[in-house]
Formats: C-alpha cells, structure tokens, sequence
DNA sequence: GTCCATTTGTCCGTATGTATC
DNA sequence: GGATACATACGGACAAATGGA
C-alpha cells in the first residue's frame, strides 16, 4: 500500500491510491471517503500526512469538504453550453479569493475567461460552463 | 498585522496581506517572497502556518517555488494562439498530478480541454495558450 | 433540549532530508 | 564543509459544527 522508503512522498502515494479509487469508480461521485483518523490509523500515517494527501485531491477539484461531515467525492455540475462569437479569445485561471466568493465556486475549480473583441471579459466557472465554436 | 483574536484564521490572513502586496506590485515578478522563516519569525507565527498561507497562494497560481532558492512572484508565461475549428469544445479543469509533470506545469495551472466533433481530446496549459474564435 | 461522539479546521513544536549557494 | 531554505512527517492540542442518543 503505502511505502515509506519509496522515492514518492507518502501523502502523495495515498492521494494517488485515492486519486485511482474515485477515477475506477470504486468511490463513486457523491461517495465519503474514509475519515482522515480513519484514513491515518489504516495506513498507519499521521493525520498530518492525510490531510496533505486530501489537500491535494481538493485542488485538483476532486473532492469536496462538508465540515464536520466529512470528504465527499465531487459530484459533477449540471453544464452549461456557451456559444462563441467571432474574435472571442479564451483563456482559464484559477479564481481570485474575492472571484470564488462571489461566484461560490468550489475549490479546485478554475474560471473560464472570454475576451471579447471590445477588451470587455467575462468570467465563468469551469465546472458549469463548456464553450462551443459552431 | 495578524490578528489573533480575528473570525478569519491565522494563515488566511497573512495570504491576504501577501497576495495584497503581489496584487499592488509591492512584490513584483519574480520577486522572491521572505523566507517561511522570516515569514515566521516578523509574524511571530509558526513556520507551519506559513507555509499554509504560502501554499494557499500556490494553489492560486500567485507564486511558484525554486526549491530550495525561495518563493517567488509567478512571471507570466508567453501566450501562444491556438485558433479553435469548427465544433469544438472548450472546457477547463484542474490537471491531475500526472498530467501536472507530463505537462511540466506550475502548480495553480488549469488545462484548457479542447474536444473536437469526433471526440479527441486535446489538452493544453492555460498559463501558455489562449484560443480564437476567428 | 442536552449531552456526547465524530469530523474537519487551525496552530504549535520538533525532527530529518535534500538541494543550493 | 557550512549555512540557508523548502519538503516531508510526526506528535499534540483545542475549536467548531454536525448529528444522534
């Protein structure tokens, strides 16, 4: 399972194991995931070192935290299409702290940025949005 | 400066102040950012809590570190122009760690996901590429 | 409603490793 | 070699919020 003398962080070995149960669907959307005490005395590691590996799975936007109820495998927002008009120019970003806020985005999730032909911008969040080019 | 006694946690407040400073250009590109020890000992906060702070403004794309030379402001990163085709999608995600050495991307870097009609998948970094709708 | 167990959040201190200068 | 700086890992402690008995 986890291997102290590997060349890989251990935090980073029980984010992978996680990382590979949510993508196999053995911890399927909406799922908690173990507690991180739990976490820490099954793999015999300090709940220092859990923390770090969640941390992890959470900027990667793949679980979300319901405190005090625990971690939960991130359930897929319902998608939005947007259609592109000419000379719009696309980029994405992760949010500003006052940008997360105020669209109430989840961590790990970043915003989709159209530039239009006039300079004015207009953001959304990734999670809910997909832009089309007809 | 830090506020014990404050509703908002330690560590949030000493990013707030740091992104405050990159924000106003205080702390320029490629500015390096005090020591986690500096950091600690002017705040008179543990070196633990720093590097929550620092490490929240890593998620955020703000700063990126040279191990073990120090923290630094992110310069920004050349942009190149991908022009989008007819039926193609536009989504953005966080990558997984994988794909964040495949890609050598900095940490606070989404991908920009581009599928086209007969469904390949192409990704890129979001720090390096803006798409156009001609 | 109260009490209590559970769970995540925050903060501290310490130790050791590794890479750079 | 030595000093510096970030990375990893452990341990402990208390707070806050939820939920069930």
């Amino acid at each position: 399972m986890i291997d102290h003398s590997a060349d890989r962080a251990v935090f980073r070995q029980l984010a992978d194991l996680l990382r590979g149960q949510i993508e196999s669907g053995e911890l399927g959307p909406g799922e908690a995931l173990p507690s991180e005490l739990r976490l820490a005395q099954d793999y015999s590691i300090s709940r220092t070192t859990v923390r770090q590996a969640i941390g992890q799975l959470r900027t990667e936007g793949l679980v979300t935290v319901d405190r005090p109820r625990g971690t939960f495998v991130r359930i897929p927002e319902p998608v939005q299409l947007l259609q592109l008009t000419r000379g719009d120019k696309v980029s994405a970003r992760m949010p500003t702290d006052v940008e997360r806020r105020r669209h109430k985005l989840a961590e790990g999730v970043p915003v989709l940025v159209i530039t239009a032909p006039d300079g004015s911008e207009k953001v959304h969040p990734a999670d809910r949005v997909q832009l089309t080019r007809p």
